[in-house]
Order: C-alpha cells, then structure tokens, then sequence
DNA sequence: ACAAATATGATTCACTGTGTATCATTTATT
DNA sequence: AATAAATGATACACAGTGAATCATATTTGT
C-alpha cells in the first residue's frame, strides 16, 4: 500500500479480509463514483482503475472487460428492482406495488441515479428488460390489442425513463406523487381495455 | 466507381454534378446502408469511407466526427417527424393525427428502421427530444399532474419505442392497428385528467 | 512462524481507431 | 488552357484496449 500505512495503522494487524475481496469493491466502489460524473462510455479503464487505486492489467484479471464490471455492479440492484415490479402486474390495486417501487429506488436513489442517469442506462434497461420478458412470457396475460413483448418493453421502457426524470429533477415530486405518475404513464396504459 | 465503368457508362462523359455532392452523397448512403448491419458505435470512419469509396481523410474535410454524419443524415427527418406529431397536441381526436404519423413512418420504413433500431436510436432520440422540448415550453398545456417536461420526455420515449418495435417486427401491425397502440400508449396517457 | 500459492503492481507490447497534415492527382470553373 | 478546388493516398501522433511478463506483496495452510 501507500508510505503511510506505518503511520495510520499496525503494519502488524491489518484487514483481514482477503485481498480480492478488497480489490473487488474498490473497482466496484471506483465505477460508481465516476458513473456519478460522467456517462459510462467516457470512463476508461485506466480511469477506473486509477480511481480505485489498483494496478491497470489487475482489472482484466477479473473482468473481460468494461461491461462486465457495469453488470457486475448492476444485477443484483437490477435483480431487486424486477422482485419489486413483478406483483405490479397480478394484483388489481397496482398503486401499492408503485408505491413500494417508487419508495424502494428513492431510498437507493444515489446507486440508481449513477446507474440510470448516464451511458450506463442502456445497458440497464436491456437487462432488466431480458429478465422482464423472460417471466412475462410465462406468467403476464395480456390483452389482445397489445402483443405481450411490446407491452413489457413500453412498461420497462416508461418506468426507466421516469424514474431518470425522477432523480435527475431539481425539485422531485415525493414518492406518492411519482408512483401515481408512473401508475399513469407506465402501468395504467398497458392494462387500459381496448374500444 | 468499381472497375466496370469502362463497359457500365463512357469514361468521358461522367456525371456532370459536383464532385462535393457526389462525395456527401456516398457519404450519407454509405452510413445508411451500415446502419442497416450493424449499431451505430461500432460503424468505424474507415468502413463508411470504404463502403462510400471516398479517401479516409476526405470524411474529416466534411464532418468533424461520425456523429456529424449521423445528424446530417437525420436532421430533415426528425424535422418531419416533429412537424408530424405536434397536430396530435393541439386536436381533441388525436386518432387522425397518429395515423398520419405512423402512415409517414411506415411510408419510409426502411429510413426509420436503420435509424432507430441501431445504435443510432439514442442520438436520434436526442436531437428528437430536445427539438420537442423547445416547442412545448411554449405551446403545450399540461395537467397539473403532470409535469410538462416529463410528458414531452415521456410522450417521445414511448413514440420512439413503439415505432422501434413495429419496424423490427416479424409481422407487423398495419398502420391503423399501429396507430392506434401509439394512441393509447403514447399519447392518451399524458392527457388523462387526475383522480 | 514458515513456505507455498496466489494476487497484485508496474511495465511492455501489439493492435485498433481517431483526427491531422502533406502532397500528388483528379475534377470543376472560367 | 489555366487556375482553383476537391480528392486519394499516405504517414503521423495520439488514446484506449487487452495480453503478457516478472518482481513484489499478501494470503493461506501447516
């Protein structure tokens, strides 16, 4: 580590937790801080790794590549958010699922707004879309005059890029009030019967 | 030109247009043509230069970088476009309005298909929305419910994904059916009144 | 505490793509 | 025909990606 250590710790007892582990959450740690100021194409390895302060070939030790750690950083919180969209679709009151939906991404809002806000939002959404239609394909029943597939992708589509709106807003409405907006824009049209 | 001009047309007597336009020309059918193969990102300046015929170092005397290309390939349509969704704000029967609008889309699909199904679609959606933007600031009167920047942000997302969606699609919806999920997914959703 | 296994740091290399510069050649203009 | 402009071809500097290597630091097993 730095010349420092022997002065702001024990040389003798230092973390014990393994090295990887540390090496792990500071590139994880460094993409989030920078996907906070700039969009996730213009973030270079060299800049990630630099951030976390770890060697530059250390990075393709772990990751083939940039997308990787991205993904890495991304699927569990994307794997949480689609737990929380799911019921959405099988209950008759959607407005307690957006509200739960809505009070979960405001209490994480600063990981979501690094993660939707930036390049690295495409890359989410095909994700969570993946995942998305995965289960509608086997469990949503939609109607007639909007095929399945492009139900789902409006929804996803819409909930992304409200909640961007959302987080990125000066003054942002509060949880009740954006889970009635995305009821309306994302969740309502899709479930409105046809003439 | 390819080495069979000599039997195709008499090498004296050439097309008689400027070689400027001839070279934008090939320029924007060239990155069209990519467009169809493959996302936007990963089109290199060597392959539009090859594919149009046209020297490397020439497409940087025109355009300063690829993006330069792309706006110019899809300025004048996204203008169209725009001019095309505007009536549907100021009509109380948005049905008419949408049908013209899917009718001019499907009218050049092929167009519409190499610039929203790449990687094209985001830069588009851009330009689209920014355009969009600065007409609503001004004429548009949205619910209180809903903020006006998030509805011409939603509005064009939702445009855009459909659209997408209907281009890509192995058997399409006509026109009418199309206009009418772009209706109720698009548009309906902003102007619906608050509970 | 010690030795073996492993993770890391630092550096180098080949490769791809960008954008600029130069000069000879082709095309357009008059 | 003479002049001006556009182009082709090429070389160049630069940035970024991944792979490879070797010495060093750290962890793990005993």
């Amino acid at each position: 580590m730095n010349h420092f250590d022997m002065q702001l710790s024990p040389p003798s007892r230092r973390e014990s937790g393994k090295r990887i582990a540390r090496t792990h959450a500071a590139l994880l740690d460094a993409l989030l801080l920078l996907l906070e100021e700039k969009a996730f194409e213009q973030i270079t390895v060299k800049e990630i790794t630099g951030r976390a302060k770890v060697g530059y070939a250390t990075f393709f030790r772990r990751y083939p590549d940039k997308e990787a750690l991205l993904h890495d950083l991304a699927a569990q919180e994307i794997q949480n958010l689609l737990t929380m969209t799911l019921p959405i679709f099988h209950t008759a009151d959607t407005t307690a699922s957006t509200q739960a939906l809505c009070a979960y991404v405001w209490k994480h809002r600063k990981l979501w707004r690094a993660l939707l806000t930036g390049g690295a939002a495409a890359t989410l959404k095909e994700e969570y879309l993946r995942l998305a239609l995965q289960v509608a394909e086997q469990q949503i029943d939609s109607d007639a005059w909007l095929p399945v597939d492009l139900a789902v992708r409006f929804s996803v589509t819409a909930l992304v890029e409200t909640l961007s709106w959302w987080l990125i807003h000066d003054a942002p409405p509060n949880v009740e009030a954006m889970a009635g907006i995305v009821n309306r824009l994302a969740v309502q049209p899709v479930f409105s019967p046809a003439d």
